[in-house]
DNA sequence: AGCACGCCGACT
DNA sequence: GTCGGCGTGCTC
């Protein structure tokens, strides 16, 4: 029999189908993991189909070494949606096969964990063996009479109670019997499932019907925070569970926090896996095999999770649906929508994505008529959102207010702090200053290796690259001039602790950002902290916008609000009034109603008014006039292809020859473009490598242009200069 | 991507 | 005389 297999090489050149013979007794299966020869040395591969004929010379075939599973590892769908990435993403199919399994798995590193027990053997009558041992062996007297009365132990707590050198010495004498049994690492020790009884109420019913009934594909689900939208998932997947189909339920990165996990295992006890980057390998490959094996039929996680190896999907959510980190970063840069649309029509599955400010194409598409749009207007227990007051800093700065709080911000600081609630400061800055700039010449420190400003660390006195990670000693004098008076420019997170530390003496001030989450449970610390009322204050940047409940914070300040405005991003309207919404939402969720001040230099803007008003709609009519008028997403497609390499004139050579040929293409389909340039990167070095880019932006919908670009820039790739090709790219840095 | 084969410079 | 630089070509 032939098989045809992927082999786990990830490059252009071997991204094809290569053919393998094997014999009908070895269980080979399409979706099987082997090992197959590979030139000479054997690789890792999967089988994507058999057959008995070939399409190759039958006689230079070679043999599969061996399967890996005998449970295919990938089902059928799987292999389905490994040549929708393939075509949406323009990766090889390696690399998009790679996304399917835990990557633990590949290479052999992790295999299922077993445990050794032992038992006396059958035959065995103890006190035989007794008269056999020297007096002095007491341990393993002990032993024998241990595992006499308690039948088979493990062997780890044999050797813990006895001593190794028993154990080892009765199984050479060939008494024990051991056994080896495979054992699931359990990622939840310590979280009970005590189920809480919810009843829905009445809109949510509603909407759990409406999603139910519908025969659109996608259902978009609106509600601000606090207005129910989990109750409503948890009732899907529970209805989905009860048909006999599976369910897969995602949620931002940064929501993967254990309260999370605690309501879903408290609902689906065992039924639930969660796959996430805070797992061990061991533990996430069990739960990867515990889904693929039925052992689970839901399956909680980050994006990656949206490649769970469920069968019969019922549902798909994917809450907060227009979090950034829904979008890949890194090749495969795949849209965790786009492969939830794909499944959910593989197995005619329902789609909802909620969210209580929709990306723009969302609400778009609702709005046409393609989703099914619900809306979940109040607040479950009618409360009142938070009151947002506006700061105008520039009438601050005329009154002599030269800080950076407003006055508004530090009455209300005082006031929150004087009746014992709880107040969150946000900036999106870590560091302590944004720059350092010399006084006399103007001179700002920039990295070695990028063409970026570097931010003063104040905790270990160093200046970072916020871009590449280079770190440097802080410096005395200017690097340029050798001026010792030197400024620090803009504020970051570290600076606004030691400001506010000086205002408020007595408070007690926690900071999160990237910088005190470094290690694996510093995100959860610096919240439970918080949320335990062990400080007064949380300053932090973006990571403390999402997804907790502070029933004691009252007040939210906002320092910088209008500071992404500036961005040169068509998305960063959009990112702002969600960031804003997001951040003010945090304040009042128990007995009194929160307050929000937000500090800005331009406080007519309109964006913010309708933010600070929770007027989603408002901002949504105004941005989808503004991105039809300048021809952006979703009206169009933004093609990006970026062109990056050490030596500047080779990489300025491929940059021409690609702008060139792609001319061409533009030329012949001139209706269809809307922008066609070529410039260097907003970043113009990065990690020592210069950056230009060809920018395109061309009417939606032209799949087969799009890939005739990709193809014309993949062929100018070369071993000294890197292509890459992004479709509507997150950022455009 | 790996790994071998293959053809030209400075070294025990 | 060899060791070793990385250019090119192949992998069912």
């Amino acid at each position: 029999m032939i098989a045809k297999v992927i082999v786990d090489v990830v490059h252009s050149e071997v991204d094809k189908v290569f053919e393998y013979s094997y014999d009908v007794a070895d269980g080979v299966l399409p979706g099987c993991r082997v090992i197959v020869p590979f030139g000479n040395r054997e690789i890792e591969g999967i089988v994507i189909s058999v057959s008995d004929i070939s399409d190759f010379d039958t006689s230079k075939l070679k043999k599969i070494k061996r399967v890996l599973e005998s449970t295919p590892a990938l089902t059928p769908e799987t292999l389905a949606l490994t040549d929708f990435v393939c075509q949406t993403c323009f990766v090889p199919k390696a690399s998009a096969l790679r996304l399917f399994l835990p990557s633990e798995m590949r290479k052999g590193k992790i295999k299922e964990r077993f445990v050794v027990y032992y038992s006396l053997k059958k035959s065995i009558v103890i006190e035989e063996v007794i008269s056999t041992l020297r007096k002095s062996a007491k341990r393993q007297i002990e032993l024998l009479q241990y595992l006499s009365e308690n039948g088979k132990t493990k062997s780890v707590f044999l050797s813990e109670k006895f001593g190794r050198s028993a154990v080892i010495s009765l199984e050479t004498k060939g008494v024990l019997e051991r056994t080896e049994e495979q054992e699931t690492r359990s990622p939840y020790k310590g979280i009970d499932a005590n189920r809480k009884e919810i009843t829905l109420t009445d809109k949510q019913l509603q909407a759990v019907q409406s999603i139910q009934t519908t025969d659109k594909k996608v259902s978009l689900l609106f509600g601000v925070t606090g207005s129910g939208k989990t109750e409503v998932y948890l009732e899907l997947i529970e209805r989905t569970i009860k048909n006999g189909r599976t369910a897969i339920m995602l949620v931002p990165e940064i929501a993967l926090t254990p309260q999370m996990f605690k309501q879903l295992r408290a609902r689906f006890g065992d039924n639930a896996a969660i796959l996430h980057s805070g797992l061990s390998a061991g533990e996430r490959f069990d739960e990867w095999w515990r889904l693929r094996n039925g052992e689970a039929s839901i399956a909680i996680g980050a994006r990656s999770a949206i490649f769970a190896p469920l069968e019969n999907l019922g549902i798909i959510i994917i809450d907060e649906e227009h979090d950034g980190s829904y979008v890949s970063e890194s090749s495969p840069r795949y849209s965790t929508i786009d492969i939830a649309k794909f499944r959910a029509n593989y197995c005619n599955a329902k789609l909802v994505v909620g969210s209580a400010t929709p990306s723009i194409e969302s609400f778009y598409s609702a709005q046409k008529g393609e989703y099914n749009y619900i809306e979940l207007p109040d607040r479950i227990n009618k409360k009142s959102l938070p009151k947002v007051e506006i700061a105008d800093m520039r009438k601050e700065v005329r009154k002599g207010n030269n800080s950076y709080f407003s006055s508004i911000l530090k009455a209300e600081l005082e006031d929150c702090l004087k009746k014992g609630n709880q107040a969150m400061i946000f900036l999106n800055q870590r560091g302590y200053s944004k720059t350092v700039v010399c006084t006399e010449c103007g001179h700002v420190q920039k990295c070695e290796s990028c063409d970026v400003s570097l931010t003063y660390h104040r905790e270990d006195d160093s200046l970072l690259c916020h871009y590449c990670g280079a770190k440097y000693k802080m410096i005395t004098a200017c690097t340029e001039c050798g001026s010792r008076f030197l400024k620090y420019g803009g504020m970051g997170t570290e600076r606004v602790v030691e400001e506010l530390s000086k205002l408020f003496p007595n408070a007690r001030i926690l900071r999160m950002d990237r910088d005190t989450t470094a290690n694996k449970e510093g995100h959860f610390k610096i919240l439970s902290a918080f949320s335990e009322r062990k400080a007064d204050i949380l300053v932090g940047t973006q990571m403390i916008a999402k997804g907790h409940d502070f029933p004691f914070v009252t007040l939210v300040g906002i320092l910088d609000a209008d500071a992404s405005l500036y961005f040169s991003d068509f998305r960063s309207s959009e990112r702002t009034f969600q960031l804003i919404t997001q951040v003010a939402g945090r304040s009042g969720r128990a007995e009194e109603t929160g307050k929000v001040v937000l500090q800005t230099y331009q406080p007519e803007n309109n964006l913010l008014r309708q933010a600070i008003a929770y007027d989603y709609k408002g901002f949504f009519n105004q941005e989808l006039s503004i991105r039809k008028a300048t021809a952006f997403p979703p009206f169009t497609d933004i093609i990006r292809i970026l062109i990056s390499g050490e030596n500047e004139q080779e990489t300025l050579d491929v940059t021409k020859s690609i702008f060139d040929e792609l001319k061409i293409v533009n030329l012949e389909n001139k209706s269809k473009f809307r922008f066609f340039g070529c410039m260097k990167a907003p970043i113009k070095r990065l990690q020592n490598k210069f950056r230009f880019q060809v920018l395109m932006r061309i009417d939606a919908n032209n799949y087969q242009l799009i890939k005739k670009m990709f193809e014309i820039s993949d062929s100018k790739k070369t071993k000294k200069v890197n292509v890459s090709f992004e479709i509507n790219p997150n950022n455009l840095t």
